[in-house]
DNA sequence: CTGAAAGCGCTAACAC
DNA sequence: GTGTTAGCGCTTTCAG
């Protein structure tokens, strides 16, 4: 079955391929009796016009990319079904890549986006040691860019995010009000700014509260496997940590793996907070205390500040950076009740 | 910084326009060296052809298309994965549509895919009453579709499932087999052949191990809210279920966190089992038992079903089904101890 | 081995 | 209000 053309309904309804093409568009120039004709007719034979042809002529895909690292995550899965929410509202379509927080897939990706596949991209980037060149390429091609979550600063360019060091000064905190005498930061790799925000939050909150306590930054990795050993390594060394900050979701699940086996009691050897969206947090053995970003929220707004950038013509362009609120939402696995009941 | 046409391109290297494509496409008419110099002016000014025209001319797109309920689940957040996998090993694009459950949708997105956006969809379908017709005329329109997971047996198209009857049996076994008298098998819709599947397998083993089991099929809804709302009504009822089957993750959830409200005791007041991907399911308190599919596996083996179809220029068709074994992962949730030391 | 020419299906400019 | 025409950027005959 071959695909009906403008043309060819255009000769079925005695009128022009301009003529459909308009009134398809609804424009003003077409006579609203002809509209419904063309309209009836394209409904009847289910026409809807190529969208590579069109494409080309008009020289946009209302499609748009997601770059993510990864979709296995709570976070990321929530953000992008924020992010399609708004796209299919404005009728785009999204493709999606995964880049495995592999900074050279990453930069094969944009590369590839630059030929007019896509008329915006959003990205949460790639840890590693990350060099913007790519990005700024991009960037430079006049297409927008919308950065979330995983942001680099040096991009000029449109962000959502939350307050890091807010969020990584409220989790140390927690941590120090909860007895523990050495944190240490899970992280997934180095050069995310992410990373470097929570981490040196939580500095503050240990210069502020217990000048003086270990407060350390362990570099695990992307890799789930990799990870527990090294959190295996850490929760067996010498002066193991009593306190332990996740950067994302996935560290927290590996400590709570590792400490099973090693039958490290949470929260009396060891308190456990995590950056996680886990709808399961409540509902683990203990309780998972988070610090949750409300990434349905971040995927819409990043989403629609694309096309708000779509939208307009080029104006003089300034960078905005969205703030929202992420929280601490205590549970069982830091709270210390024995050691409260001490103080 | 307007895009570098192949035109252009082929100006600066004092070539035909034709002659740069072939060098590109490593056509065998073109000499090595010629196609070295090709190559490397493509690699200097970052040049790839545009795609919409390349797709407009070639008659497709290098391009595929998710459709899935959700995101949000941990066995379509993998699936995805794998299928990402695939695409990206074979270099095609992944669009991806949610349907969120909504068959006007679901219907919508397929009508819109049928002109050419795409080479080949793949996709779990939503629930719903589930006509075909959709479907069924994608198909007539000779690209192909696969199925994964959750399929409609009317449309001849190739498949990739697991054995859900076998898996409901195995469920519903492992409850009896743990005490059980009253067993409540919880749905997120009609009309969705895996709750049929699943719920009838589940049927066989009361009839052959307890037969006159009090079992019954609970129409939850999609939506967590209202599924919630029903466990808890099923709870709390005169005849409330000593043993719950939960046909995805989220009843599960929603069953935990009810349960949780209700302080009722898992397993001792209820035993709950679930088709779940949770990645925390060991982690949970208590650990829940699950039927664990694989996922990843599912979305590489139906990629690649997809692909074979697109390579193979049209030979009699006859639509394979892959089936793949899911396993029951038998946890906290429905080991009742004491039942079983009373036997 | 390379080039010239036609045309994929659509839409925007411009006639009428 | 509607039609004619040209051309988006690429690839594919077909000629040389």
């Amino acid at each position: 079955m071959a695909l009906l053309t403008i043309k060819q309904l255009a000769e079925q309804l005695g009128l022009a391929p301009s003529t459909v093409s308009k009134a398809l568009r609804d424009s003003y120039e077409i006579s609203a009796e002809t509209k419904q004709r063309v309209l009836e007719a394209a409904r009847q034979y289910h026409f809807t016009p190529n969208p590579y042809a069109s494409s080309l002529r008009r020289k946009n895909s209302r499609t748009i990319a997601i770059v993510v690292p990864e979709v296995e995550d709570s976070f990321f899965s929530t953000a992008i079904n924020g992010i399609e929410f708004v796209a299919h509202s404005a009728d785009y379509h999204v493709l999606i890549y995964l880049t495995h927080e592999d900074q050279a897939l990453e930069e094969s990706i944009l590369r590839e986006l630059s030929n007019g596949r896509v008329d915006g991209i959003l990205i949460s980037v790639a840890t590693g040691s990350a060099s913007a060149r790519h990005l700024l390429d991009y960037n430079m091609s006049g297409k927008p860019l919308v950065f979330f979550d995983r942001v680099l600063d040096e991009v000029p360019v449109h962000k959502v995010i939350t307050d890091d060091f807010e969020a990584g000064y409220l989790a140390s905190k927690h941590l120090l009000e909860n007895g523990c005498t050495h944190i240490s930061f899970l992280s997934i790799g180095d050069g995310l700014n992410i990373m470097k925000q929570r981490f040196d939050g939580g500095a503050k909150a240990v210069r502020e509260f217990r000048p003086g306590t270990p407060y350390h930054y362990v570099n695990c990795s992307p890799d789930p496997n990799t990870a527990r050993i090294l959190i295996q390594k850490l929760l067996t060394s010498a002066n193991q940590p009593d306190g332990i900050i996740g950067a994302v979701e996935k560290l927290a699940i590996a400590t709570y793996l590792e400490c099973k086996s090693l039958e490290i009691r949470i929260p009396e050897d060891l308190r456990v907070l995590a950056f996680s969206n886990l709808p399961t947090a409540s509902l683990l053995k203990p309780g998972l205390s988070t610090i949750r970003q409300p990434a349905y929220e971040i995927g819409k707004k990043a989403a629609s500040l694309l096309f708000e950038s779509l939208n307009k013509n080029k104006p003089p362009f300034t960078p905005k950076s969205i703030v929202v609120p992420s929280v601490l939402e205590p549970r069982a696995s830091t709270l210390w009740k024995e050691w409260q009941d001490h103080q």
